[in-house]
DNA sequence: CTTTTTTCTGCAAGTAGTTTGCAACTCGCA
DNA sequence: TGCGAGTTGCAAACTACTTGCAGAAAAAAG
């Protein structure tokens, strides 16, 4: 495994007990939003405060450590970056996340290169439609 | 043209000056946050609420007029249902919002469906990247 | 190991965007 | 014209997120 000490100064910040847990809650937790990474962090350590974890998740998204994405609903969604090998599809009904490799995505982002000069993060890019699941009920 | 009296009354909606008003300034728009569409309203008519605009545009919406989308940083997006006939490319350095016709994710979405089972909604869509624009500056 | 520097944290208050309760109003129908 | 349900304006409430600041605590220096 790898340092996580290290991994942190690495990128100039300072090892703090909310950062390390922060970032170990966004890896845990696949996908979260900053409320539940809250919730997560707090479980073992309470005194925690909201705010810590909102400026912790910016500083990691600076480093590249974390990404957030946008799950429509209107709050930001955070992933640990090395998990970022998949697109989101997000069902507008039942509100579930599934996923799907990037590669699904590969000739329509190339399209979009070619055709307009446009280049997609693939990464940071959530579709909206219906599950299997709320289609099937329908 | 359609007779708008008609249009609304067709829907079960009462025809009153605050609910045309909002639908002809998404028509006029084309994409405008609730605030716009507000500010719009109000160059013609300025005693409008904006509670009024936020609760006409979620009425217009469930019948089918208008439709939101998510392009990112948060604030929802409307759009005449009439227009939905583009993808949104949504660049994360300047904010621009590009088009692009539907059919370029035509092999994209039969994907999605044949191997997932999700039906995407291709008109709620957002896709995030850089535009020609800024990839040529950086 | 102590001091110094600098970053980070907690707290409280603040902001932006959106929603809600309610009384007054008005549209459509009789 | 009058009634009743749908609609509006207003103010307050709410949610999600940000900011200022003083004290705490890492890392660097001595």
């Amino acid at each position: 495994m790898v340092d996580k000490n290290q991994e942190l100064r690495d990128k100039g910040l300072r090892l703090t007990p909310q950062r390390q847990l922060v970032l170990q809650a966004v890896r845990e937790l696949g996908h979260a939003t900053p409320e539940e990474v809250a919730e997560k962090v707090r479980s073992t350590h309470p005194g925690i405060n909201l705010s810590t974890v909102y400026r912790n998740l910016e500083t990691l998204e600076n480093v590249g450590l974390v990404q957030h994405t946008h799950l429509g609903h209107g709050g930001a969604t955070y992933h640990a970056a090395e998990e970022l090998t998949h697109l989101h599809l997000v069902c507008g009904k039942c509100g579930s996340v599934g996923d799907a490799p990037i590669e699904t995505a590969a000739s329509f982002v190339n399209t979009l290169i070619d055709e307009y000069g446009f280049k997609t993060d693939v990464t940071h890019f959530a579709i909206y439609g219906t599950c299997e699941n709320c289609t099937a009920k329908s």
